[in-house]
DNA sequence: GACCGACATTTGAAATGTCAAAGGTTTACG
DNA sequence: CGTAAACCTTTGACATTTCAAATGTCGGTC
């Protein structure tokens, strides 16, 4: 069995080009699924625990929170990405515990406006900030430099994934 | 109206250092968070156009796809971040199409171990092939050096998110 | 050999998620 | 006007999600 003499180094070159280069971004969406999904579930275990709140009415209130005026369901739908036909049933939900209340306009009654009522306010305020203190944990062995770099090119990655999207949808 | 003099640039350091430290964590999360399910909705919306399969049997698919033995649920359920129960329906549907099948090992009846069947490799491996593909053009428009550091630092974040977690979670 | 604690999966209730189709309303055009 | 197109929300069918409680099985101990 006459063995090759050579090509040992060559093959190493391209062996190690290749898993280097390769599927890189197959690993990076991996590992940012699985950071998010962990975190995502630490959070949602918090919220119910200390607040008897779920994630996703968590991200609804916030975005009526930023608009006191409050939101047409479609632009919350559009805001917390949730699709219209879930909006409907959780602000059901918020509305039944007396954390949002639902207006329709004088002007156009295609609309429904979802909006904080003032217990909604108050309990949305308390769990935005332990929610803020629990990020700041979580990430404490992180660099804030780290923390910075990370904000800026995951910028770039949502860039680059909206520009790439199969559908009509942009941002 | 007396104004005041100066203090003016003082102003603007300070409320641009409170600006540029605060809530960094809290705002890579949200970007983060966002991010993710953007591409999750695409890649989801893509499976479900082009082979009829969503995005929880896709994992789960890819999980037997490495063990060609098949995994335990439980073991399924530990790898895909999904709960038991969860595990349980996906696996039921998945098996009344063909794609997996269950096997209760004669050792230990407590057990159900999931397998893909030769359907089910098949169909897996032609989706695994697009589904990479999908996430280099998802990502073309980012540098392959800041692909690589992203790995790296959100290999951090996850460390840190692990060592931080309230219950007995680790990994 | 019968029980007890540990382990593995299933079940059930409630919430969230998608998609497509149906319901009203408004706007605009002929 | 009157109708068609566009818009906004809801509904309905299903899949996925979590949690807690129930079920079934194995291992050891007495």
């Amino acid at each position: 069995m006459a063995e090759p003499e050579s090509a040992t180094v060559d093959l190493e070159i391209i062996v190690q080009g290749a898993q280097e280069g390769k599927k890189l971004e197959l690993r990076l969406w991996l590992r940012m699924l699985s950071t998010t999904k962990l975190i995502s579930q630490e959070i949602r275990r918090r919220l119910r625990n200390e607040f008897g709140a779920t994630l996703p009415q968590f991200d609804l209130m916030a975005q009526l929170y930023r608009e006191r005026e409050g939101l047409r369901l479609g632009e919350l739908s559009k805001r917390t990405m949730v699709t219209n036909g879930n909006v409907t049933g959780l602000v059901e939900r918020l509305e039944a515990d007396g954390l949002v209340q639902r207006v329709t306009p004088d002007g156009d009654r295609r609309v429904t406006v979802a909006k904080l009522t003032e217990k909604g306010e108050t309990q949305f305020s308390a769990m935005a900030a332990a929610h803020e203190g629990w990020l700041r944990d979580l990430m404490a062995d992180v660099e804030p430099a780290i923390v910075s770099e990370l904000w800026r090119d995951i910028g770039a990655v949502k860039s680059s994934v909206s520009n790439h999207l199969s559908g009509a949808d942009f941002d």
